[in-house]
DNA sequence: TGGCGCCAACCTGTATACAAGCTAGCGACC
DNA sequence: GGTCGCTAGCTTGTATACAGGTTGGCGCCA
């Protein structure tokens, strides 16, 4: 269970779980960089070829990315992909906004210089992407590195595991919607991000790290919907969190 | 071929979909009522014959059982509930605690009169089990009943979900302590908390909903604690819940 | 009698065979 | 030519055979 060790391939001892986990990880990182989109139909007997196993692992993977809602496996159909569906999502983003601030609120994990360097080195790699043409999934790649490198500091390890999958599930959102937003604000607002979190980390300051990212959430949020224009994604979730937040009516 | 002679409860008509939830709320219902205290081994092959399917469903349930932290499989060795780990736990109710007040700050459910009506006819279940012999199973089916009635006023869904599942990792701690406490007591604070929800529905005030919940949760918990006493079980997550900051140690 | 060692009976994990069902595409018929 | 119907080839779900491994008990030996 503990996520810590990078174990490369599959030792002997550990048999099923690293491969587990290993697989899991695989395909769920397809899913959200966009390698398989929306739509794809995975076919167990092939990822099983792929893979060099059998169909059993594989069906213990795809049924608990059922279970995080990236795939839908329907009989005599195929296991697909699920398409983005805002109305579900919108949900997702809202409760998101709201654990960011759990983090401050609940005993804090252990924090090394090592992640601090981390993050500095992070900032610097999403830096060289500014000025290259648009890498979506390079960027998306990196902020998934930025999310579990910050998934370290909540000391409570169930909220933790929830605010992972539901990163996992909206991630998608904003990397299908980088394409047609403009690449250097992206990248800025990222780095900024970044910057930000590892100042309020070095402070010690868990609150700032929660209002900063609050902060660049919403700001995604706003700039994600300007290119929604009409479907109206998050104004709903904006509204729904400030409201009880500034002023309680 | 076998199976359909068995088909007494579980009709085939629902595809898998059904067959699974069944199996799975069964198995969770056994485990979360004591049924199968923890320590239980449970093997594949008896639950499938049991239930009339083969290894492969009866799995398939395991490892989601497994993900909920309710059992734990072991190469070779079984599938085993899994003991209360005190430790873990007590991360748990931390964020439980948490939980129960963003289901007021987001978009509530849908409630009707029918549901008061159901609120009111669970208070006087447990009523009935005041002046009898102490039932804690009866009882713990009557709260996990109210529980899922509450959940129907969470609007949103992955909030709800995640609540449910909490929920369930934590009520055998209750559960198991309930012989040792005050038979009385506890049927009071439940029919209390029952009614107190109620009255907060009719009046429609999702906030004070919230606020009796949290108290009878930490009630509880103290309860729960003095039981306990020299393991300080929920000390911490009262001392943490309690909104000051948490210094790290 | 106590201790060591082996073996049989389990267990789960994996691989494979079989069942049921949907779909695309081709062929026959109107 | 257009439409209907069927079949072949996929798919997932289920059942079963096999592999690897642990455990408890029985028997043998000191």
């Amino acid at each position: 269970m503990q996520a810590h060790d990078r174990s490369d391939d599959t030792t002997v001892d550990g048999t099923s779980r690293t491969s587990f986990k290993a697989l899991y990880t695989e395909l769920r990182d397809r899913i959200c960089l966009l390698d398989y989109p929306p739509g794809t139909v995975l076919s167990e007997n092939k990822l099983a070829a792929e893979f060099g196993v059998s169909r059993t692992p594989v069906r213990r993977v795809l049924h608990a990315l059922e279970f995080d809602g990236l795939v839908e496996s329907k009989q005599a159909l195929g296991t697909i992909v699920t398409a983005l569906d805002l109305r579900e999502l919108k949900q997702v983003y809202a409760l998101r906004l709201k654990l960011i601030d759990l983090v401050a609120e609940l005993p804090p994990g252990p924090m090394t210089d090592r992640d601090i360097d981390l993050l500095d080195d992070l900032g610097e790699r999403v830096s060289a992407l500014r000025d290259d043409d648009a890498r979506p999934r390079a960027l998306g790649a990196l902020y998934q590195t930025f999310h579990q490198e910050l998934g370290r500091l909540t000391g409570n390890r169930p909220l933790r595991e929830i605010t992972d999958r539901f990163f996992h599930q909206t991630s998608r959102v904003w990397l299908q919607l980088l394409p047609e937003m403009t690449w250097t604000r992206e990248v800025d607002a990222m780095v900024e991000e970044i910057h930000a979190v590892r100042d309020a980390l070095v402070a010690q300051d868990l609150r700032r790290v929660s209002e900063v990212r609050r902060h660049h959430f919403r700001a995604c949020l706003r700039r994600m919907n300007a290119v929604l224009a009409g479907q109206d994604l998050v104004d709903e979730v904006l509204r729904a969190a400030d409201g009880s937040e500034v002023a309680p009516t």
